[in-house]
DNA sequence: CTAGGTTTTGAGAGCTACTCTCATTTCATG
DNA sequence: CATGAAATGAGAGTAGCTCTCAAAACCTAG
């Protein structure tokens, strides 16, 4: 998936070496990635143009576009997908639907959070400040929610491209970028995980007037 | 609100003529909005530059940016939220809040179809089409979702600022953009209402697995 | 109906994200 | 080490968008 929060700077699981040129994208890859992070902290999102970027990379500015298509994908570029995937198809089949998303997407935020708390901070931080970082992540998690669509119709038999599977795994996204300001909006208080359950809770049974 | 088929091209409901100036204000805006859906009908949305759209309005470029802030927005521009929060609270205090909803979205629908069905319908496409038109109109969704969360508030006497109204609507939010596309991507056949109830009743009840 | 102030407009310069092309460099392989 | 393939850099070009400033269009008194 694409949670906000995952971060995504190491690869998951790489064989070997396959050779220094292989060697060598990935390191440029992380150049890139970790420049940006950097003169984000410094001056801002805006305020960082491709050019910086470049430089401090040590790459020319041409290659940073040969890596990264918009200068919000450096930010966001997700390589989890599968995983999550994966994740999703290995729960017992028996499970509730509802309760095989909670338990993934709650395990992708915890290690994501784990593996790089600064990155999930300064990310949702970005989701919640810059539009055009909501849009593209908007837009990935669009296909993440494609990808759940496929594992909904596995496991209940329904259309993956039905309109009520379609909206079913929208409003989830919907749901989840939501959570991911809120969380970033309230200076990343709390516990991210907790409100994730909160969330979910609404999405399943919806708004709840009656209370306490 | 926002819903992607509603037609803007008409003003609600005017007073009468203020003056020259406010009126030559509103016929530029509407040549713009014009020539961007003539040329877009013509060439497409990528093709169609700023300057074309200014040369074929008669204004210049300048003149077009002051009018819409962006691309995108000549073609999505929003006059109605204020009018749609006005009708959901219009409705009775003793409605369930999904019906309320449901009776808004499909009145908002159905009279920007009955308006002008081909601005509708051009929409939609670049919906489903243009990554840029997406985001904005999320962006712009999720304005008119706060607007909700408000009128959410009034009624229940929850939190317009807590998670869970913000799911909730943000929810609403998400699957509404899914069924336009959905409407557009199987080339505007079928009834958009239809469409739209299913969708209100995926979002009420969840995923109706165990079905006939 | 004209003078003076306010808005709106046009012209144009400037910035930046992004694309494309082509020559050069860097790695891989036999 | 030679030959081919891939990655890089340099640079030109496009388009969206911002800003500034002077000219034009409108409004309102007198």
């Amino acid at each position: 998936m694409n949670p906000m929060t995952a971060a995504r700077t190491s690869t998951p699981a790489d064989r070997p070496q396959p050779g220094l040129r292989e060697r060598k994208k990935i390191k440029t890859r992380e150049a890139i990635r970790t420049a940006t992070y950097a003169l984000i902290k410094e001056q801002g999102y805006d305020a960082t143009t491709i050019d910086q970027i470049a430089e401090r990379a040590e790459v020319s500015p041409s290659t940073v576009f040969r890596y990264f298509p918009t200068k919000e994908d450096i930010v966001l570029t997700d390589e989890y997908d599968p995983v999550l995937l994966e994740e999703l198809r290995a729960r017992p089949a028996d499970e509730p639907w509802a309760q095989s998303v909670r338990y993934v997407m709650q395990e992708a935020v915890r290690t994501g959070m784990e593996e790089d708390p600064e990155v999930a901070r300064i990310r949702t931080h970005l989701l919640a400040q810059v539009p055009a970082v909501r849009s593209r992540m908007m837009e990935s998690m669009s296909v993440t929610g494609r990808m759940f669509a496929t594992a909904v119709a596995e496991r209940t038999g329904l259309d993956p491209d039905s309109l009520e599977v379609r909206v079913h795994t929208m409003s989830l996204i919907g749901g989840l970028m939501e959570t991911s300001m809120y969380w970033a909006e309230h200076g990343h208080e709390g516990d991210f995980p907790a409100l994730l359950d909160r969330a979910l809770d609404v999405l399943q049974n919806g708004l709840t007037v009656e209370n306490p």
